[in-house]
DNA sequence: CCCTACTATGAATTCGATTTCACGATGAGA
DNA sequence: TCTCATCGTGAAATCGAATTCATAGTAGGG
């Protein structure tokens, strides 16, 4: 039972087996009477050219890697289904490295060339030893939402920073005056660009000190943070309460709003407003309708896979980065004004 | 720029090209001497087996071909993220096969084919149609979450049907006795499942008559689907109003929970049950406290993975099909009582 | 000390396509 | 009619590693 080759469509159609493979390419010299023939033995047979044979040769298996970390994959399955759409569109069938922590990056990548990819779109923060340590040889690289640590590779990211900075002007503008934070991980690059921007506009508003608290993302960190910034009695002292809470993504907005709500029995907005970053799909429902930053993920893919598509096919072409701005979405957990010019 | 072949190492190494060979692989016939001599050589030129070239004659790739429908992605991004570690721990790289529609699997898979992978999971459902059209040659197939069509394919499944019974009998036992349910797209085979088993169940207990609703999953069409339930003067006639509504899945249950309470007006469970299927995060959530059933994605994807790779290992072992139970979990949304024995 | 048995090794073949090269046939132009 | 392009075709080399087979070397048993 084993798979038709070349050979066998070449016996059955009288041809040589050269012409077989001709008539299974685009723009190759051959006379249509005999292209005619070989496909009708090859729906006999039905065969179809071995990728992998083709690939050891053309040096192209039409494979992109795409590295995961494990909070894309739960926490934004929306950036894995539009990256995957957006490779499949450019031609490129994803194949997926997903590693545990933000750290393995460097092993998926080497694990990725050596399946012999075309080119790799990274979630993962990647170090310049990753890079050197993979033989990357030629072919690309995108980041995705992170930083660029080597001038090789090209990054199409969301702007964090300035995401953030309106955030700020806009609550400012508002009339908040008392801010909290809720950090993202020490060593998370997304959150730290966020809460730099933020806290960074609101120095330049004359406000300097900003309570932080550090949290790991999930919806329990929210939670907890809610509850560490309002311990106690709340409200005893609403001087040095906080008005305003940022939360560096939404997943840990959504927890902070359920533990004001239904275990300090705050109200949102009128004793503390929160925002977000992300827009998840709960953030919009009315149980939650949350303010917060969407990241234009559907457009940030498809950026990344045409960019991939362009240097795979010309790895001359030069590197480039792409920075699309976030929008602001005003719901009810916090009020935003807009900001004069 | 080239990457070193196995050749290039056997040079440095003052070896044959067998040797680099045969160093690469567990238990080959080698002097650990000269695999250490090998392996040194092979750091050097940072040389790695090109998995091309191995898998052209092997005939393994590692590869895994995993095919998605747009729904599995969007709504249940955890079936993905358990698959994709599954088929890892399994050695399994996973090949990413999404199809726009629910009936492009054929396609699909023929695809997975032609790129070499060793076997298949499958999250689509598939026509004995598209299994003859692509050439399997002893290639395994495991079907996720769909029913098996042909005799030749493994499946791992939740059992719905049985899911959808003991809710029913415990909703009847906690004292409902009008019922609405709101189904998923006409030609979709587990809302069918979940429906049949639902109604089924409710026969048994000498009910009749219950209302129906199409849905296609979404929220919206949730939110839709209570306005259609309680339309014109709610609660004018109670006698006539559902106590409880079943969604076959989940996020047509919170659309419905966020109509009754926001457009509505009504209060749950006070005036109104809701129950849903799939036990997704949000639902999770103080604002929700849905009650549901939990499918046991995290086994049901480390059941299809050790399948896969047990028949890849061996074709001849037979094929096998796995039912797991799905969990009720009872949160406020809608009360439910243990059913005697 | 010789013969057998076994191990480690390298030469050569193989996997299934792409691609180069040389050649034969055909047609146009002189 | 002869020559020179042009076009289509097949033979053969190639990609990079795995594997078969024959052999050289070693150790152990008689």
């Amino acid at each position: 039972m084993q798979s038709p080759t070349s050979y066998d469509v070449a016996i059955h159609a009288g041809v040589s087996q050269s012409a077989v493979s001709r008539a299974f390419q685009a723009d190759s010299p051959i006379a249509p009477a005999t292209r005619a023939k070989v496909m009708a033995s090859a729906k006999v047979l039905s065969y179809s050219p071995n990728s992998i044979a083709r690939s050891l040769i053309t040096k192209r298996s039409g494979l992109a890697g795409l590295l995961l970390t494990e909070s894309t994959q739960r926490d934004a399955p929306d950036v894995l289904f539009f990256l995957t759409r957006a490779l499949l569109r450019q031609g490129f069938q994803p194949l997926l490295f997903p590693s545990e922590l933000e750290s393995g990056g460097g092993q998926a990548l080497a694990q990725a060339m050596a399946f012999g990819v075309d080119g790799v779109v990274s979630c993962v923060s990647l170090s310049c030893d990753d890079l050197a340590q993979a033989q990357l040889r030629e072919r690309p690289l995108v980041l995705f939402n992170r930083e660029a640590r080597s001038p090789s590779a090209c990054v199409v990211a969301c702007d964090h920073s300035s995401a953030a900075r309106l955030l700020a002007s806009r609550l400012f503008a508002a009339g908040h005056r008392r801010f909290a934070v809720v950090r993202g991980p020490e060593d998370a690059p997304v959150s730290a660009l966020r809460v730099n921007g933020f806290l960074q506009r609101l120095r330049e508003l004359g406000i300097e000190s900003v309570v932080q608290i550090e949290g790991d993302y999930h919806y329990e960190s929210g939670h907890a943070a809610a509850l560490a910034l309002f311990a106690g009695a709340p409200l005893t002292d609403p001087q040095h309460q906080p008005e305003v809470v940022f939360c560096v993504n939404d997943t840990m907005a959504l927890g902070m709003l359920d533990a004001l709500r239904f275990a300090l029995m705050l109200q949102v907005p009128r004793d503390v407003s929160v925002v977000g970053f992300d827009d998840i799909p709960s953030g919009r429902r009315p149980a939650y309708l949350l303010t917060t930053v969407s990241q234009p993920f559907e457009a940030m893919a498809e950026h990344a896979a045409r960019i991939l598509r362009t240097r795979v096919d010309d790895p001359a072409v030069p590197v480039q980065a792409e920075l699309l701005s976030g929008s602001l979405i005003e719901r009810s957990s916090a009020q935003l004004l807009s900001v004069r010019y």
